[in-house]
RNA sequence: GGAGAGAUGGCAGAGUGGUUGAAUGCGGCAGACUCGAAAUCUGUUGUCCUGGGUUUCCGGGACCGGGGGUUCGAAUCCCUCUCUCUCCGCCA
């Protein structure tokens, strides 16, 4: 969320920057100061009656102590007297509190200055591209024919077992899956990422710091009885777990990485965009966070747009880096790369991976902070990116690879796979 | 799942109604000693909200797991929730 006091002191560059998201702000800007200046000033009013009441309450047990008890019972009814009107105040201060509290958490994150402007995904800007086009015979066949064919996912198992989005991978193909997953985590490792294991189902607290909550709740799978959810990405547990931590400037950055399977309900979601691997609602995916100094967190950013683009050249896909317009970002993001492969029979672009600075969004949300040298605490920046998001890549491994032999694989992934091509 | 114990500042650990934001120790920071370090000594050391001055300043308030209550006054008493530990049961 936005801090209150930049709220406080630029309302129109909040309003004006919100608008490049084709947000409208102005509304809830203005109640938020409303409500703001109403609570500071009930908050004075209280403080003053509550330091008269402290104040008695020291004299009442000084004369107690020295046996003059007639004095204190008439201090005690004065206490008393503004005990009602501290009660009354305090529990204005709490609504006044909770209203700004949900008016501020309805507000999107500001765009940063380098988003480009626009409002559809065909707004955005390609950085950057690479690699080389599929050269594929008028014959070529989807992943989902290929996958099939050579007998690597089971999609009627998983729609009998579990229903439609879920699939079982087997043999080469589950290989295939483990195979990617190490890779990708050997090389965030070896990027200077901690690996992690997370928990795959989180409380609410988490799933509110890292924005999911409360407007993304129709994404996530829900355990009623134990109230948790299941994640969408490790993203979640992994930034929570500096939820309300304090840490020092020179600890500065935190890198984390880890594997998950991610789940998502994909509401909505119909046609082309769910065949086959396209879209899921379990997948696997290895993602990188970083909580990093304000001071150097874009440059943080371009780092690891850099290293996913290495990931994806590794495998020898054709890429193409993307900003995202300001119409086409997410509510928590600041700025966002999406990394996109071309999948080559179903000749289409897939993104495979998005990487975003959120700058102080979810620290605010988190209370994340770090201190610097002067004692003083500040919000933390905090960015994370797929690095990388499997089914996309195994859908355009096999399209773009497939060949009167097989299916080759990139020699990156031979020794983690233990065969170099898919007969 | 059953029974019991507990949750205090970065950590350890006192504190059962009255200047307690909280003893003590460790750690951290600053200073003294030292060529330097260690040891020793001295001082200092939380977070948040808020008023005023407005770079280091001065005040008010809140916070001892979360929430609620009793009281003039609560870390201390009561209720409730969550979590942790020990024992029993079950189990990958």
């Amino acid at each position: 969320m936005l801090g209150l006091p930049l709220i406080r002191s630029n309302p129109e560059l909040v309003i004006q920057k919100l608008a490049r998201k084709h947000f409208d702000a102005r509304p809830v800007v203005e109640q938020v100061l409303q409500h703001d200046s109403e609570r500071r000033a009930g908050q004075t009013r209280r403080d003053q009656l509550l330091a008269q009441v402290n104040q008695l309450s020291r004299q009442v047990g000084q004369l107690m102590a020295q046996g003059r008890k007639a004095e204190a019972d008439e201090l005690k009814q004065q206490s008393t007297a503004l005990k009602q009107q501290v009660q009354d105040l305090e529990h204005q201060l709490q609504q006044q509190e909770a209203i700004i509290h949900e008016l501020l958490v309805r507000l999107p994150n500001l765009p940063a200055d380098a988003v480009p402007d626009g409002k559809t995904a065909a707004d955005n800007v390609v950085v950057r591209s690479g690699g080389t086009m599929p050269q594929l015979s008028q014959h070529a066949l989807p992943h989902w024919d290929l996958a099939a064919h050579y007998g690597l996912i089971d999609f009627e198992a998983g729609n009998k077992v579990t229903g439609a989005g879920f699939p079982f991978y087997c043999g080469a193909g589950a290989r295939l899956q483990r195979a990617l997953i190490n890779f990708f985590l050997d090389q965030a490792v070896a990027a200077g990422y901690t690996e992690y294991e997370p928990p795959l189902l989180v409380n609410a607290d988490t799933a509110f710091g890292t924005g999911q909550l409360p407007d993304k709740d129709q994404q996530m799978y829900y355990v009623n009885a134990d109230e948790l959810y299941l994640i969408p990405t490790a993203e979640v547990p992994l930034t929570n777990i500096y939820r309300d931590v304090i840490v020092e400037e020179q600890d500065l950055p935190i890198k984390l990485t880890a594997y998950s399977a991610c789940f998502r309900r994909e509401a909505g979601s119909y046609g082309k965009d769910v065949r086959g691997l396209n879209r899921l609602h379990q997948f696997d995916k290895v993602e990188i966070v970083r909580i990093d100094h304000p001071e150097r967190s874009y440059s943080a950013l371009e780092e690891m747009v850099d290293q996913v683009e290495r990931l994806v050249q590794q495998l020898e896909l054709p890429y193409r880096i993307i900003k995202l317009c300001g119409g086409d970002m997410s509510f928590a993001s600041a700025l966002t790369y999406d990394v996109e492969v071309y999948c080559g029979a179903q000749q289409r672009w897939l993104e495979v991976s998005s990487i975003s600075n959120f700058e102080t969004f979810q620290s605010l949300r988190m209370k994340l902070r770090y201190r610097d040298k002067s004692g003083k605490t500040h919000p933390a920046h905090t960015l994370n990116g797929s690095a990388l998001a499997l089914p996309r890549i195994v859908a355009t491994l096999l399209e773009n690879n497939q060949g009167p032999e097989g299916i080759r694989l990139p020699a990156c992934l031979h020794p983690y796979a233990g065969f170099d091509t898919i007969r």
